[in-house]
DNA sequence: ATGGCTAAAAGATTTAGA
């Protein structure tokens, strides 16, 4: 399987190229993030031609996830266990929930596709329904891998989060002031790999943004972010073989401010009862 | 212009992004 992530920033503005990518790279399963539409304004056509199936879970013009494969795809989920919500002044349990993940089961693997909540600013509402988010997150992977630790399972998209400092290149962000540098916000992605995941790209790839603001000619100075990942549970991560960070994706017309994130895996849905093979 | 760009819409400004 060959699995990416993409924070698209919209997909009704970007189909064409998004489609090609996948094309062109060979991917089987892409992941967007920030399609910004609904399910019924999402443009499947492209896709479709191309040979992918669309799972789309969009509520407004803002946020918005889905998930295309080319293998098959059951057991769609729009909302991991215990995912709170959140809307503009209004405090508790009772918010509504946004559209920032799609789950669903994909020739045998676990596939998460997440828009992690931005922050906005260290003082805002917007930053505690953030590391909210991210707990119950880092609780849903716990009770999936408690239930079964041999579970190939990949949490990816947009974390916005920058982990280390390396991955911060834009002056703008700064550490103690900025959101996605937070020490809070890196304890929040450091307990996702305490609940069993790891990053399968950083060992491949141990260098590059993924993102990088539309102003201040951002990235031609290449100031950006590494802030798209892929996380692999123990059993993904056993399966990965190879993986590659698209910068390129960030040139041309009308690009997306962030670019895919691919990963190769070997991974076999049976391997835990493999049937021997027996040739002729 | 103090976010110097981009996208979407209950749009001609506002909201959101990171």
């Amino acid at each position: 399987m060959r699995l990416a992530t993409w924070n698209v920033n919209s997909i009704r503005a970007r189909v064409a190229r998004t489609v090609e990518f996948a094309v062109r790279e060979n991917v089987d399963v892409l992941a967007m993030q920030e399609i910004k539409c609904r399910p019924d304004q999402f443009p499947y056509g492209p896709f479709e031609d191309a040979g992918y199936e669309v799972h789309a879970h969009g509520l407004n013009q803002w946020n918005g996830v889905a998930i295309a494969s080319r293998l098959p795809v059951d057991d769609v989920q729009t909302a991991f266990d215990g995912m709170p919500g959140f809307a503009k002044g209004m405090e508790g349990p009772d918010r509504p929930l946004e559209a920032r993940a799609i789950g669903a089961l994909v020739d045998g693997v676990r596939v998460w596709s997440l828009y992690v909540p931005n922050g906005r600013s260290l003082n805002d509402p917007h930053y505690l329904y953030k590391l909210d988010w991210l707990a119950a997150l880092r609780g849903h992977v716990q009770a999936e891998l408690a239930r079964d630790p041999h579970l190939p399972m990949a949490l990816v998209g947009d974390f916005n989060i920058a982990p280390t400092d390396a991955d911060n290149g834009d002056p703008a962000v700064v550490e103690g002031v900025s959101t996605h540098v937070s020490p809070r916000e890196r304890e929040a992605f450091h307990a996702l790999e305490e609940a069993g995941l790891a990053d399968v790209v950083r060992p491949l790839v141990p260098a590059g943004f993924t993102y990088w603001d539309y102003k201040r000619l951002r990235f031609p100075r290449n100031e950006g972010m590494r802030i798209d990942f892929i996380l692999g549970s123990p059993a993904f991560a056993d399966a990965v073989t190879g993986a590659s960070i698209h910068r390129e994706e960030r040139k041309g017309e009308i690009p997306s401010d962030h670019v895919p994130v691919v990963v190769d895996t070997d991974f076999r849905a049976d391997d835990d009862d493999d049937v021997p093979m027996i040739f002729g």
